[in-house]
DNA sequence: ACTGAAATGCCACCTAC
DNA sequence: GTAGGTGGCATTTCAGT
């Protein structure tokens, strides 16, 4: 992982469809030696996926909804980050410091899809307390995976 | 946008280097057709760019931190939104409902670093008040796009 | 670990329908 | 929207440095 690696893996991060000619006339490499790190780079997982980025209000989610969540004492802490995984709504999810437990960001139809995803989270019995903000703009946003 | 052309951002959502044969083979058209549309889908924005996600522990960034912002009454918000948008390590920025006017969400290489996007941020002058909170571990995550 | 050249195969594009 | 033909790349491989 040298600053030849950070520097083909920060091209691909702009434009995933770049030849291998193309990336070696930008970091002074043969096309094989291109070929080489790329094939390393995938192998060791410091690639993980080429993925088209949507704009999810053209796909019909609009709204942006970042979730508190404070897990009930009994709950199936593995199962509830199952779940999470599994929802292709789920954009972002993460054990956080601080007074709450875990930090849900989601991607919705409307702000009656939010309250439809609080209801699943309240019935599925893990959480003790929650707490929804929502974006009104957005100045920076991570690529957005589609999933269906 | 039907519901074909949503099942082809779905597909390249999942694999940006699906060929045109490979999209029309699952989706039942021919190429051409799935060319047309994926030339539409790109013109109309709807696919916005093809990335690579790249691993952020791979490239030295490990830690993932969510900084509350509120504005200085004073403070230049567009001035704040383009200083947001060009820093590389942030990697989503929206304003927010709720107690907090900004929730700015960084990759950094470490504690120090973050500490030293907080001065950043504290000596703008654009900051009255801020709170943060670390990743503790990641259940879902969007892609990563490595700005270098 | 990288170069350079050669070949194979595939892919996008175009035309015609 | 389909079907088919074509030209052009891109990837791959290999021998050599």
């Amino acid at each position: 992982m040298d600053d030849i690696d950070r520097k083909i893996a920060a091209l691909l991060s702009d434009d995933a469809r770049a030849s291998l000619a193309q990336i070696g006339a930008v970091v002074g490499l043969s096309t094989s030696a291109v070929n080489d790190r790329l094939r390393r780079l995938i192998e060791r997982g410091v690639i993980r996926r080429m993925s088209a980025d949507i704009a999810p209000e053209a796909v019909g989610l609009p709204v942006t909804g970042f979730v508190w969540v404070a897990l009930a004492p009994v709950a199936d802490e593995g199962a509830f980050r199952a779940a999470m995984a599994q929802l292709p709504r789920v954009t972002a999810c993460h054990h956080v410091t601080g007074p709450w437990s875990y930090l849900v960001q989601i991607r919705a139809a409307s702000l009656d899809a939010v309250e439809d995803f609080l209801s699943e989270l309240k019935s599925g019995g893990w959480i003790a307390r929650s707490e929804t903000m929502l974006a009104l703009s957005t100045v920076v946003e991570p690529p957005f995976r589609y999933r269906g």
